[in-house]
DNA sequence: TCAACGTTGTCAGCCAATTGTCAGGTCTCA
DNA sequence: TGAGACCTGACAATTGGCTGACAACGTTGA
């Protein structure tokens, strides 16, 4: 899952990121208008957190923008200003959900797995295939209700997966999603990483396409 | 757009359900928790406009349910309970969005607007040709249900074949797409490509036009 | 400070699916 | 009936993907 953190005040751009990436999600930050516009527009983002007080382009303007250029990815904007009719701008401007200032780190992260869960079109609570559960609240993976200790990096790819249920993703978009921003790495470590995640939940658990990519098992339930 | 609105407090339903009608949507209104989910699980709405403190049976147990049991349409949750860990478990269990009281008409209709608007933008587009069916967001090809596993090379030609749908197709369009080369590439290979496809999707699936090129066969089901 | 450990990228070798080629077939139409 | 268009089975070269081994790196704890 890679996340955009477009906010200008240092010290909760700072706390956000910290609590994104303690998720297990790739975070990049910006803290202005035109450099949240730029990477929104350029780069691949599952989710966008959007404050709207930004220097150099207003939140709801660089919203706007996106939107006009047709970008849909889920976007909770965060602002300072409480009262409602700006909210209903901000909605109608294309903002999936906002959060008004002060706000408890919990909740924006509550509200950040619910537009993932919404992007990825599912109601439930945890990502599920099969017997493979992922508890994204508790950071907790169970097999069959045994549980399963994964590694950063196997968490993320398990989790972007399961968030794109039985679509078939292609191996530059997982490296795309696991790395961040620029950052080429030879297919190679994907497979192996593959590999290690087969061994802990099971060969089956993970589909290969050859040619196509890869995607969670569908089990007959 | 179809909406249902389970709110206990009559003066609130009163003034929820006035708004929503004046929208535009048809509305249902029930009064209790068990009324609420025999509704939810019946009938088929668009949206719900769920209250949490519901008598009979609480509000958070009705999404359980309907979640647990498959439904999958947005609910929009009002609380009085303001407090954030309340939200945090409304999010979790499968609310696609929450509204604390008390709250601005408006605002209720801008975030009704913005789910509806969410769902709508979950079309399956598939491509089909008789009982041949192409799903081009799981790449997967089904023949009468039956899951057909294609390679890349003969699911890029069946795709192009289907966008093409009752158009005949010439081998030279069909190699260009296929390779990329306008070039002198041994026709024999899109054959011998042709055949393997027809026997996994059957020998009447694809036509051969002599003389101009193929088209899928146009079967009545 | 150093050793033990877990994580992750890289490498090399292996296996199996994919796909082009070839050598005959079969079909169709003049 | 024969020429060309098309089909198909066999085969081999190529490619994509898997995995065990290892090394680099950071973390932890004594």
């Amino acid at each position: 899952m890679r996340v955009l953190v477009a906010e200008d005040e240092p010290r909760i751009a700072e706390r956000v990121v910290a609590a994104l990436e303690a998720t297990g999600y790739a975070v990049d930050a910006v803290h202005d208008g035109e450099s949240a516009w730029f990477q929104g527009d350029t780069e691949d983002y599952d989710l966008v957190v959007l404050d709207l007080g930004l220097p150099r382009m207003d939140g709801l303007a660089v919203l706007k923008r996106w939107r006009a250029a047709g970008r849909q990815m889920p976007v909770l904007v965060l602002t300072a200003r409480g009262s409602w009719p700006e909210r209903v701008d901000g909605i109608d401007a294309g903002a999936d959900d906002y959060l008004p200032k002060p706000f408890q780190m919990e909740e924006l992260l509550a509200r950040a797995r619910a537009l993932l869960r919404r992007a990825a079109g599912q109601g439930a609570p945890v990502l599920q295939a099969g017997e493979i559960v992922l508890d994204p609240r508790h950071m907790r993976v169970t097999r069959g209700g045994v549980p399963v200790s994964l590694s950063p990096l196997e968490y993320r790819l398990l989790a972007y997966l399961l968030h794109q249920k039985d679509r078939v993703v292609p191996p530059s978009e997982l490296l795309e999603h696991l790395y961040g921003l620029d950052d080429e790495r030879d297919t190679n470590a994907l497979e192996a990483l593959i590999t290690r995640l087969r061994r802990k939940l099971g060969s089956q658990s993970i589909e290969t396409r050859r040619g196509f990519g890869y995607c969670m098992a569908r089990q007959i339930p």
